[in-house]
DNA sequence: GGGGTATTATGAATGCGATTCAAAAAATGA
DNA sequence: TCATTTTTTGAATCGCATTCATAATACCCC
């Protein structure tokens, strides 16, 4: 009967709609303002239909994540299947990460509400899954990265798996758009252009982990060319960049 | 007049007690569950009395973020102080870190959740500067011992400040943290005792910025002998150890 | 000590918004 | 066309943070 089929592509075009609705109001009045009877009434629907489709308002978010970390798997599919020296790919694969963040600029802290207990525990089981499959990807294109890097010879692994190798890497980008979120904290600490140092730290720890070729991680215009290299070949529609090679404006 | 000054040491204490109460009803029902009237009437006062100390829920949160924080400096100066090599003394710091949030296990989350916008916003100014001023030793702690290092010549800092040369292991530490707290992640992806991880990972770091002496990161014996030797003497009373040394049960 | 003023504590009332659910509407199928 | 099932609706409910008028207490001066 393909009425049924019908029906169920209607309701996940409504439920699309009800993420995207969310997210724009994220987006104009922060997280805090969210009310689930404006997100039904934006939509011309009742509040009850709105719980139909999430479970609490928590699983709404979780919603909205799961749905904005897929346009990110595409970004990490383009330095996953590029043609380019392993080093080049991982670092592909950070820049890509980093302008993902700049052009989602709540997807980053969203991420971080949402793993709260608080809200974690608010979500649905089935949501929750969904989260976790979404996620999933996402570290498969670093490891398997690195399991090219072995295969060609420019990583020894000692022994340690792909993923594991890749822990540190993930840790890393993940604690430094958390310090980037808080930013009152770098701020008053006077540490600027944060993601310039991602970056060389990334290669800090990618020559302690041997991986082929070295790199002087301080050799600033060898990294600015790198990363050029990186936004012209892969990411030319991603406009807004943290990483622009020119100094800050003053400070 | 005294009379004033004992008031003072009274409202403080009052307030402690506040913190501690919320602290304890976070620690057995979850921050979801966490009533401001219920805290009140635990401490046998009315609600009101609770908001002339606290702007609001969140400005409470914040206010047991700073408190935990506190007993944790303690525990860092213990590395800061500790008479070693500096590469020592800054596995002994994170060693530390990762003790301190084992023993507190709740503090890295909530820690998370304030720092998110939502949260952070709702609080009132005076706290967040609270907070941001509890924040700032952890780091000179690590600064600290950047410093040590480059002073004793086992770092060369290359140009770079010592806050700068620490931020790596900042946004790692913190990186790991939030991925140990979304352990769904890591055991779905079957990644085990992550803070094993941390520490290999931070030898890798170190490594790559060639600080002195350098370390085989997959070198288990070395590595435990080095957590042995830093929990034997700094840490005998932290009890609770997810660094241990045997194998995890099974796995 | 007494009384007048200022400060602090109280907890019932308020308000907001998430969530529910009985009733209405729409879809289905005979 | 009508009985039955499914879906939608939005007003009513409920929980809880926050407020604020009132009561209690502290302070001060005589």
């Amino acid at each position: 009967m393909g009425t049924k089929r019908r029906r169920l592509r209607e309701l996940a075009a409504r439920e699309q709609l009800f993420i995207n609705t969310a997210l724009a109001h994220i987006q104009t009045d922060g997280l805090l303002a969210l009310k689930m009877a404006k997100v039904a009434r934006d939509c011309d629907y009742a509040t009850g239909t709105l719980y139909q489709h999430f479970a609490s308002k928590e699983d709404l978010l979780l919603a909205i994540f799961a749905s904005e970390n897929e346009k990110n798997l595409e970004i990490m599919r383009r330095a996953t299947e590029w043609d380019a020296p392993s080093r080049k790919k991982i670092l592909a694969l950070i820049v890509g990460d980093v302008l993902f963040s700049a052009n989602h600029p709540d997807h980053q802290s969203l991420g971080r509400y949402i793993f709260t207990d608080a809200v974690w525990e608010a979500a649905s089981l089935e949501r929750r899954q969904q989260v976790l499959d979404a996620y999933m990807p996402h570290h498969e294109a670093a490891t398997s990265i690195t399991q090219d890097a072995i295969n060609a010879g420019d990583l020894d692994p000692r022994g340690q798996s792909p993923a594991e190798l890749t822990l540190g890497i993930w840790a890393m980008c993940m604690g430094m758009h958390t310090l980037v979120e808080a930013d009152e904290v770098l701020t008053s600490l006077k540490l600027v252009r944060p993601y310039r140092w991602l970056l060389r730290n990334i290669h800090l720890y990618l020559n302690g982990l041997n991986w082929q070729p070295l790199l002087d991680p301080f050799d600033e215009q060898k990294l600015n060319q790198d990363v050029e290299h990186i936004v012209e070949t892969l990411y030319q529609d991603l406009c807004f960049s943290p990483l622009s090679t020119e100094e800050p404006p003053h400070e």
